[in-house]
RNA sequence: GUCUUGUUAGCUCAGCUGGUAGAGCACGUCACUUUUAAUGAUGUGGCCGAUGGUUCGAAUCCAUCACAGGACACCA
């Protein structure tokens, strides 16, 4: 990267020129005495002073020029901290003798960042502001800002160069910041419920508790290799083994898959294991861990998204195959015979694999029918044994199993189930899944023996459940691409034509 | 993966059916001591994403590639 640009040469200059004359345009001492949000709070009586001023305060604030509005003799600026915006009066005559003509005015500009002292009063518009007496050049910013109006639009940028977003966007800072208040409050949440939160490996020998394509690295020292973790799903089993009762993770997990609006090949997820509850405690967990959050986010509890509107005080709780019929308008006659699913789907442009399952048939169904109905947030219940490779069946109905998966928007946002704790059977799916791996199915669970024997020595009855919080915090905040929530989402490199030349003249 | 739309100044965008590259903001110079996207005057700034092709002539038409956005299919 070289500086050629004109318009930062034009600004490195502008430096040189600052320290030539002992101002040291990266200057490390700085005096901020508040943050312009509290500045505008503790001085919020100065409309009852006195020619609206208050001489005899004395306030040092700093953060980024945002405007600069240069009228001769003095100046308006806006300088922002992360707290807030604040307008600033540079009067010539209120700076030492000279600063203001060879320096404020030639060498300040749009995007540094800067130090102010002065007092506060109201300019004649009616805006609370901040009278200079010292202005101070804490960093010379040598690249210009993008426009002050339109801000930068452009998703590319945005995305590739984040910081130019949070300086630009007001509205990517607060998605950011509800961000981290949702995992904050998630982890409060569970550790008030006497959850203990855990970490368990991001290196897996055997990448497993999810049917996924993993990433590969390597281990150096011991010759083998590793892979990135799908899900946390195994090890923190092998905690409710262990005897901890009820634990939660929340961290990364990584699938070498596709991109788009709701992928990014690492998102994060919370998952919890909760020793002698069943997927009904979940349900229930599930409802108040929304409220929790709604109450301490301060959200309404009925919250636009895109085009929608999504009710979070209707819960609904639905059968699979009910839902089918109510909500997919299945006819009910053929929800249970395979040959009528078929021709169903088929009739209507939704392909299948006729060696599927019952089961297998159903879920397609749901997918085809159901799954985008779903606005409110809505547990669909009973999932087919044969699409619940880790659930446990339910003891009335053979045939499904002790599991729900919550929709929102049309999205599962939630996937949570009773454990299948019986090691035998276990190692009977596992088999199951080896075959389908051999078969040519690469995202299929390989055997974990060292899982099976953890539960040999007894896992207490428990349910578990996984919540995507990357597309949790999209419908909290009315974002629709998963890039909108994660501050450094995966992009492809730009491959700078130059340097490969160079680099193959070197070979 | 498929389809589709983009890529022009630091940023936001014009540029019609091919004929020497435009605006606003920013930046430079000048004026202005209460402005609110300050204002007025004036000036600098571009290999029009890359590579080929068609043509007397390409930002514009065609092809390929790269990157991005959107939609659809699969996975969280």
């Amino acid at each position: 990267m070289a500086f050629e640009n004109k318009l930062i040469q034009q600004r490195i200059e502008k430096a040189k020129i600052l320290k030539d004359a002992g101002y040291n345009p990266y200057a490390n001492d700085n005096a901020r005495s508040t943050t312009i949000k509290k500045y505008l709070y503790v001085n919020s009586d100065i409309e009852e002073k006195e020619n609206k001023r208050d001489e005899k305060r004395h306030y040092c604030v700093s953060g980024r020029i945002k405007f600069f509005r240069m009228m001769g003799k003095a100046s308006f600026i806006k300088i922002e901290d992360e707290s807030g915006m604040l307008q600033i009066y540079v009067a010539r005559d209120n700076l030492a003798e000279g600063f203001y003509n060879d320096f404020f005015k030639k060498h300040f500009e749009v995007g540094d960042i800067v130090e102010v002292g002065g007092f506060p009063f109201i300019t004649g518009q009616g805006e609370l502001s901040l009278h200079a007496t010292e202005v101070k050049m804490l960093t010379k910013a040598i690249s210009p800002l993008p426009e002050k109006f339109h801000g930068v639009t452009d998703k590319e940028i945005r995305y590739r160069k984040r910081y130019l977003d949070l300086i630009m966007n007001n509205d990517a800072r607060k998605t950011f910041t509800i961000r981290s208040r949702v995992i904050s409050l998630t982890r409060h949440f569970f550790e008030n419920k006497g959850f203990l939160e855990v970490e368990t490996p991001m290196m897996h020998p055997i990448p497993g508790g999810a049917n996924a394509k993993p990433f590969v690295t390597h281990h150096n020292a011991l010759g083998i290799d590793r892979y990135l973790r799908i899900a946390p799903e195994l090890y923190l089993k092998r905690l409710i083994v262990g005897g901890f009762e009820a634990v939660f993770e929340i961290n990364r997990n990584f699938r070498n898959e596709g991109m788009d609006a709701t992928h990014n090949p690492e998102f994060t997820s919370i998952e919890f294991y909760w020793a002698y509850k069943n997927y009904k405690d979940l349900i229930e967990i599930t409802k108040e861990y929304f409220r929790y959050l709604f109450e301490h986010l301060s959200l309404p509890t009925i919250l636009p998204y895109g085009d929608l509107e999504i009710n979070f005080d209707k819960f609904s709780e639905i059968p699979l195959l009910e839902s089918l019929v109510t909500i997919g308008e299945v006819p009910p006659e053929i929800i249970k015979d395979k040959k009528s699913i078929v021709e169903y789907l088929s009739a209507r442009n939704f392909p299948v694999k006729a060696e599927m399952t019952l089961g297998q048939l159903q879920g397609e169904l749901f997918d085809a029918f159901v799954e985008k109905k779903l606005i409110n947030p809505t547990f669909i219940t009973e999932y087919p044994v044969e699409i619940s490779p880790l659930a446990r069946r339910s003891d009335k109905n053979l045939d499904v199993t002790e599991r729900f998966e919550l929709f929102i928007a049309g999205r599962e946002i939630s996937n949570a189930f009773s454990e299948l704790n019986d090691p035998v059977d276990q190692y009977e799916r596992f088999k199951a899944q080896v075959e389908n791996k051999d078969a040519g199915d690469d995202e299929a669970h390989e055997m974990d023996e060292d899982f099976i024997e953890a539960l040999s020595y007894g896992m207490a009855p428990c349910a578990g459940q996984g919540i995507g919080m990357d597309r949790l915090v999209m419908l909290l905040t009315n974002e629709h691409s998963i890039r909108d929530v994660l501050l450094f989402p995966a992009m492809k490199p730009i491959i700078n034509e130059e340097k490969v030349s160079d680099e193959d003249a070197l070979i």
